[in-house]
DNA sequence: TAAATAATTTAACACCGTTAGACAAAATTA
DNA sequence: TAATTTTGTCTAACGGTGTTAAATTATTTA
């Protein structure tokens, strides 16, 4: 009698409507909102079920996040299948990375831990010392321009910020890689992106 | 009479003492150890108390956060009147950028939401299924290295993802900005590291 | 049908942010 | 000084969280 699969099918269901109860909980109500009482109610049933097909709350979000990596890197090789040169392909990949980012935004901030960010921190401090007010100057200053408003100012200093700010986050989430690689990544980036101020 | 005045006094200091508590829990067990009621005890008081003085918990990540941003100020300011030339200047300042980032880890994950992050995600993929596996194909075509593991390889590849990451982490967070000027820079980018692959 | 096993729920624990009400200490007024 | 008001502080509670143990119901096996 196959009912021992069968039974064995309709666990991995309820497993993979457990972690699509979630994901749309997020959807419609952001990780904060992420409760295990709320998922029960959702798949009807009761919130120590869930026990019975996760560790706890921690592996559920494991699943997520490997949903996410799975789901981003099919988008990532579609991408890179549809070109035939790298520089294309570079293209193509990043740029379809981008896309999930937005698209899958509740997947990527679990994968790569961007918070929804309650305090959003503005105007509460003179430009002069915000990172933006102290960065623009030089920028201003290499670039010839003196309107601290100019897009191609911000644009620079959008860059360098993402660059520097990529790099951190990564290094803060996933410890990985020695300091001297990362410094050398840091100085290659920042005197890359200065060189492009000077014409 | 100045008793108003010292009066006054004391409650700036409980104030200050309240966000000097918060700054040590965080530093000592993260931020999602973070409570009013472990606040209170730390400053010999009992949870309600600190209502009298913040409105919630979220006015006193707000305190955090800008504490946060002073003191990177500071940083960079001195970082960048050190030195002379813009060129060395924007070197200094995000080095400085950098360094406040892992002194001051819990500020600046407050500031820019890089989360604690609890799932790690590692071999838990296949490699050519991986964001890593995917991106790094292309780019050793381009630089002519045949060894995955080649550390010139790593580093390109941190390169994208960092400036990949950082532009899409602050599009989320602080949703400013137009599509247009952010795909621009990400564009940009992209196409400056691809250029330096090629030699 | 009776016993054993599995599925599911109820109740509880210890924590969380937050609020209302009680209480004591201090300051103000009569 | 005595009475009254204000201030500071705490206790108790509400509704929420993740999680566990025990009780209960349903299903399968003998």
């Amino acid at each position: 009698m196959g009912s021992k699969e069968r039974i064995h099918r309709l666990k991995e269901n309820t497993k993979v409507n457990i972690i699509n109860a979630a994901h749309e909980i997020v959807k419609e109500e952001g990780w904060q909102a992420l409760s295990m009482r709320k998922i029960a109610e959702k798949i009807e049933y009761t919130a120590p079920m869930i026990y019975e097909y996760y560790a706890n709350k921690e592996g559920i979000l494991l699943e997520l996040t490997k949903k996410g990596y799975l789901l981003l890197g099919e988008r990532m090789k579609e991408a890179r299948d549809s070109y035939e040169t790298p520089e294309e392909q570079l293209d193509a990949i990043w740029l379809a990375y981008w896309n999930f980012a937005f698209e899958e935004k509740e997947y990527y901030q679990l994968m790569f831990g961007v918070q929804v960010n309650c305090c959003v921190m503005e105007d509460l401090l003179p430009l002069e010392s915000t990172p933006y007010g102290i960065a623009t100057k030089p920028i201003m200053q290499l670039m010839g321009i003196s309107d601290a408003e100019d897009d191609r100012v911000c644009t620079k200093y959008y860059t360098y910020w993402s660059i520097v700010h990529g790099l951190v986050s990564i290094n803060i989430v996933r410890k990985g890689a020695s300091d001297e690689i990362n410094r050398q990544i840091l100085k290659d980036a920042i005197t890359g992106i200065t060189r492009t101020l000077k014409n």
